[in-house]
DNA sequence: GCGACAG
DNA sequence: ATCTTGTCGC
């Protein structure tokens, strides 16, 4: 039976000074964490914008990244010009406003970028070998600037995960995993698996409708909602895991609060993040052979491990969430490889939420 | 011009 | 994540 060492052969202490006094403590807590995080997502992100984009005024122009920054992270200047080019259009439509930091209008819904020059002269924007002039840039954006909101909430998780290496046995692996049907509707899987032979126990799939956007950093706003209603059911419908993998990172994050680690916050049980691509930090993957490690380093700071998992394929990049530490992650995550990139139950998860994605879009499927 | 951002 | 055919290699 699978048995988390203490990774640095350290015992801890069983019981924490802070829930020491009263173990439901524990629980209120995280209810309080869960409710903070739900109210959080209250906010519409997409009106948000273009709550923003309607102030600017005709004859002026704006940037994607200003408008990031109105909402609270440059970041998320990416997402702005996704949103500009997949949108309700119309002939009033002020997208048109937005252009690049350097006067180039980037791309347009409606025409191209030719069509979008156009439409800025017909406003009063010089236009200058193909770039608009920013002379007359707005810059006096009203707005709540949400992502500022949920950017402290991230910096408050690492604090509030518990730190102590998980040291009990781990029987059942859980692993959830997601697909999207459409940009707003989202398949979730969760895969229980017997930590030995890997085998998969129990399945459950749903589908949720996913109103966040997909911005780098921000993804727990994005996912966690369809995971966390997942999980509830898992719940009474599957056995229970000692330890859930989680597809996209944990502690290897801007703020250390990726999407692995805000699922162990908020549901209280230990969980290991699993992302197929670097995410932040700084790793030599050169002449990796399957079963290696390298440290991710970001500002001086182990916050993950790329582990070489199968042959021919890139490593993945484990990172801790709840309950774990990194180096420990690692070596659970390594007794769970079966020959393909992923640990075993996250490959099923992958497979049944690519294969109901594909039955959902079938038309045939009603 | 380059780097660069989980899913 | 998704858009997507054939093709290379075990």
């Amino acid at each position: 039976m699978a048995r988390f060492p203490p990774s640095h052969g350290v015992h801890q202490p069983p019981i924490s000074t802070r829930d020491a006094e009263d173990p439901a403590l524990h629980i209120y807590n995280h209810g309080v964490h869960r409710d903070a995080f739900l109210s959080l997502l209250d906010v519409n992100l997409p009106a948000e914008l273009w709550r923003l984009i309607a102030q600017v005024p005709r004859g002026c122009v704006t940037t994607y990244g200003a408008l990031a920054d109105a909402l609270g992270d440059r970041v998320a200047a990416r997402w702005v010009g996704e949103l500009l080019m997949d949108h309700a259009h119309d002939v009033d439509c002020p997208c048109h406003r937005v252009v690049r930091r350097n006067g180039e209008p980037g791309l347009y819904i409606a025409g191209g970028a030719a069509a979008k020059l156009s439409r800025l002269a017909s406003e009063g924007i010089p236009i200058e070998h193909g770039r608009a002039s920013l002379e007359r840039h707005f810059a006096g954006f009203q707005s709540a600037a949400p992502l500022r909101g949920l950017k402290e909430f991230q910096q408050q998780v690492p604090a509030r995960l518990d730190l102590r290496c998980f040291d009990g046995t781990v029987r059942r692996i859980a692993a959830l995993d997601m697909a999207y049907v459409s940009s707003s509707t989202a398949v979730a899987v969760g895969v229980i698996a017997d930590a030995t032979s890997l085998e998969t126990m129990s399945t459950l799939t749903i589908t949720s409708p996913v109103m966040f956007p997909y911005i780098s950093g921000y993804l727990a706003f994005r996912e966690l909602p369809a995971l966390l209603s997942l999980w509830k059911q898992m719940q009474s419908a599957a056995p229970a895991a000692d330890v859930v993998l989680i597809d996209g990172n944990g502690s290897l994050h801007p703020r250390r609060a990726g999407i692995a680690a805000c699922f162990g916050l908020l549901t209280d049980v230990p969980t290991i993040g699993i992302g197929k691509s670097l995410l932040c930090g700084r790793v030599d993957v050169a002449g990796l052979r399957v079963g290696d490690t390298r440290p991710v380093i970001d500002r001086d700071e182990l916050i993950g491990l790329a582990v070489k998992s199968a042959d021919r394929s890139r490593p993945i990049f484990v990172s801790a969430g709840n309950y774990v530490d990194i180096p420990q992650a690692a070596q659970l995550v390594q007794r769970m490889f079966a020959g393909h990139r992923l640990p075993e139950p996250l490959h099923q998860a992958d497979r049944l939420t690519k294969q109901r994605v594909r039955e959902l879009r079938m038309p045939s499927s009603s």
